[in-house]
RNA sequence: GGACAGGUGGUCGAGUGGUUAAUGGCACUGGGCUGUAAACCCAGCGACGCAAGUCUACGGAGGUUCAAAUCCUUCCCUGUCCA
């Protein structure tokens, strides 16, 4: 079969392919005519803490440049005004144009941790939102009916549910479909869950006389609770800005039966290193040992190998022998008698003195690996002290 | 435009004049056990304060009352049915 290899390359960590046929004619055509593929992905920048979740169809962008295609990512500067209604259950409040203006830029420089960027073009939808009046939009509106529309999973159930939807929502997939047209789009990446709007654009690309895109659909990212989709609103993520020491750690407290599925799709493993840990995981080997190497290689994909070790070191020392960790933030103390939970508030350790409360009523905190039991308890400062909060909160105080 | 039903803490959902900072589930946090896994057990879970206590909170704004999430007025929002 000609086109093995990018196949084999392509169809790794993703979900379905749709059309295949399409892909491979495209392909065909890139290399008779010399022409890059264009593939899309869209963000909205509704945020800009991008995590491993996200990563995944970017991670296939960048195969695709490997294979000498061009990325194209499209900000949502329009679409971020609505906020993707799919898999919510409620509209979202809209983003001035300031927020979305500071979180493309730094959306972007963690996307370059994974894209290159000679071969990354950016386009804003305003470029071809921005001037189009009602009569284009209304003749867009007319491509489809709103049967077509309430097929949508999302919107379907909402609107069963009985949940506010708006109309600007379901807009939604017809901006993101003429999206496609505006780039002349010949594959979008997207989760399984864009399956519809990457369709729609299919369809708009048809409408308006353009060779359709092939949708390239990764799966969903399970996050580091092993249950629901990683996502910020349930802080079961990994960042792409988490510390190597963070990223390490939380990759550590995932499930065991997420071990396979992050190799996969969080550290782009190919079909040997899978063969191996599964057969590692069927052979009884220590799930920790298996999650360590998982830590260490996606660690050392996003900051190098040397602060992956480190990572793993500090890890290793602070949870494995218990010790605690040989680099901390400092915190300078004039005062040389302070109230424990006054310590905890003003270093931000604890974000409100009733949390600090808690803290030391639930036994969290300590001094010098000695359990504070009361919290009126004041603390003698010494130069080099170090006060724990919880698991993994720590500083070192200096008297001054 | 009309009739009706709703809007409670991160979330779901109780509560219809006063021991209600508001039952309970989930989520979350800390402790125990561990492999920072799962499961399990215990505790906590608005802010400020060392504390006594004070303040803020049940869609918004007013009002009645000694006392309101609970009653009244009005506004906003959502849904259902009718036109």
């Amino acid at each position: 079969m000609r086109f093995e290899q990018e196949l084999k390359v392509i169809k790794r960590a993703v979900d379905e392919i749709i059309p295949l046929e399409d892909l491979l004619a495209k392909l065909e055509k890139s290399e008779k005519s010399g022409q890059p593929l264009r593939i899309k992905f869209g963000i909205d920048p509704t945020g800009y803490d991008v995590h491993l979740g996200h990563l995944v169809p970017i991670r296939k962008m960048r195969d695709f440049q490997d294979l000498g295609h061009t990325g194209v990512i499209i900000i949502g500067d329009f679409t971020a005004q609505i906020g993707d209604p799919t898999g919510r259950d409620e509209s979202r409040p809209p983003l001035t144009r300031e927020e979305i203006l500071a979180n493309s830029e730094k959306y972007m420089d963690q996307l370059y941790t994974v894209l290159k960027p000679e071969q990354t073009e950016v386009r804003w939808q305003s470029e071809w939102f921005g001037s189009m009046g009602m009569a284009e939009v209304l003749k867009l509106m007319g491509k489809f009916t709103l049967a077509q529309f309430m097929a949508h999973d999302t919107f379907r159930t909402r609107f069963e549910a009985g949940l506010a939807l708006g109309l600007h929502e379901i807009m939604y997939p017809l901006l993101q479909g003429y999206d496609s047209v505006a780039i002349t789009s010949d594959v979008e990446l997207g989760a399984t869950e864009q399956k519809f709007n990457i369709l729609c654009g299919r369809d708009m690309q048809r409408h308006h006389g353009q060779e359709q895109q092939v949708a390239v659909l990764s799966p969903i990212l399970t996050g580091t609770d092993g249950v629901n989709k990683m996502g910020k609103s349930l802080n079961n993520y990994i960042a792409v800005f988490d510390t190597p020491a963070d990223k390490f750690g939380k990759i550590m407290s995932i499930p065991d039966s997420l071990i396979l599925n992050y190799f996969k799709y969080a550290a782009n493993a190919d079909e040997e290193k899978l063969e191996e840990v599964t057969s590692e995981l069927a052979k009884g080997t220590n799930p920790m040992l298996l999650k360590k190497r998982l830590a260490r290689e996606i660690v050392g994909f996003y900051h190098g190998e040397e602060a992956a070790e480190g990572a793993q070191k500090a890890f290793e020392q602070l949870f494995s022998k218990r010790e605690i960790p040989e680099e901390m933030p400092e915190l300078s103390v004039s005062e040389p008698l302070i109230r424990i939970c006054k310590l905890l508030t003003e270093s931000g350790l604890c974000s409100s003195s009733g949390e600090a409360k808690r803290l030391v009523q639930g036994g969290g905190v300590s001094v010098d690996g000695l359990r504070i039991g009361s919290t009126d308890a004041e603390i003698e400062v010494r130069d080099g002290m170090v006060l724990r909060a919880g698991k993994r909160k720590f500083l070192r105080l200096r008297k001054n």
